[in-house]
DNA sequence: ATTATATTTTGCCAATTGGCAAATGTCAAC
DNA sequence: GTTGACATTTGCCAATTGGCAAAATATAAT
């Protein structure tokens, strides 16, 4: 970063998306969080696609309504090197490829919490009959 | 916050007093801590006595010449909260209702999208099975 | 005092942030 | 299809950030 950026980066967007796998699970709409946050849904949009980078005041502000940690949000935007804080993975490791289908979470957060739960039953209950499985091939 | 901030608040200014205090014993220049951080002198000068509020950006850069944690300084110009780290997530009280529970979208998470959507597809199979039991009953 | 030199401050301006309001897109119900 | 109720995106603009270069101020040496 000698001089100035070179005009606004717009690509290379990591926090956009994190930012937004995390609303569209909790699952909120921009105006909701916006509501919640005290930040106009405008300029949230703009931060979600990449158009702005968030300012730590703004991160801080959406930090709660979201479920983050600030110290792990201000690592996402790399404000803070990982080491500093509690958070030891550098972000990209704990939410890259781990993350959950948007129409997935719309569709289960319809239903009720004991649903939800006893879905979650039933996907370990078939793993582990599907571990069973490997160990009668294995023999 | 309710709009905009009444134009640049001007006064109340410690942070300017800490980083000015900190350089003066360092001891280094402006100037000296202007080529160590890659900030302009002019710049910081502005920050000491209070004319410009440091970006997270800025705060990163001078925090090593001066001999601060990144997150002190975090926590000093009121970006990061004293008690930060170790506050776990409370989100279900406040959004119920329409809200994914956060273990099951941790433990969901976890599995890829395939699997993600089968557990879907399963949960409306049932859901289905459910409704027919349902006229039975009726019947 | 007077020049030389180092340090801080100021004037100016491009870049960015973030809000409001209007436009646009989406989607279900009728 | 149209209406209405949403959500998201866009246009515009005020406020702020931060750099460069020049001006002011302090410091030292002769």
């Amino acid at each position: 970063m000698a001089k100035y950026n070179v005009i606004m980066d717009y690509g290379n967007n990591d926090l956009g998306k994190i930012l937004k796998q995390q609303r569209i699970t909790v699952p909120l709409t921009l105006q909701e969080l916006a509501k919640a946050s005290g930040v106009s849904s405008s300029h949230l949009g703009r931060i979600e696609r990449g158009e702005r980078f968030p300012s730590a005041r703004i991160l801080r502000k959406i930090a709660k309504p979201l479920g983050f940690d600030e110290d792990e949000l201000f690592t996402l935007a790399g404000f803070l090197s990982p080491q500093s804080s509690g958070v030891a993975e550098d972000g990209s490791s704990r939410y890259a490829g781990r993350q959950l289908d948007p129409y997935v979470a719309k569709m289960l957060a319809e239903e009720p919490v004991e649903v939800q739960r006893a879905v979650i039953g039933i996907l370990s209950l078939i793993k582990s009959i599907a571990r069973g499985m490997a160990q009668e091939v294995k023999k």
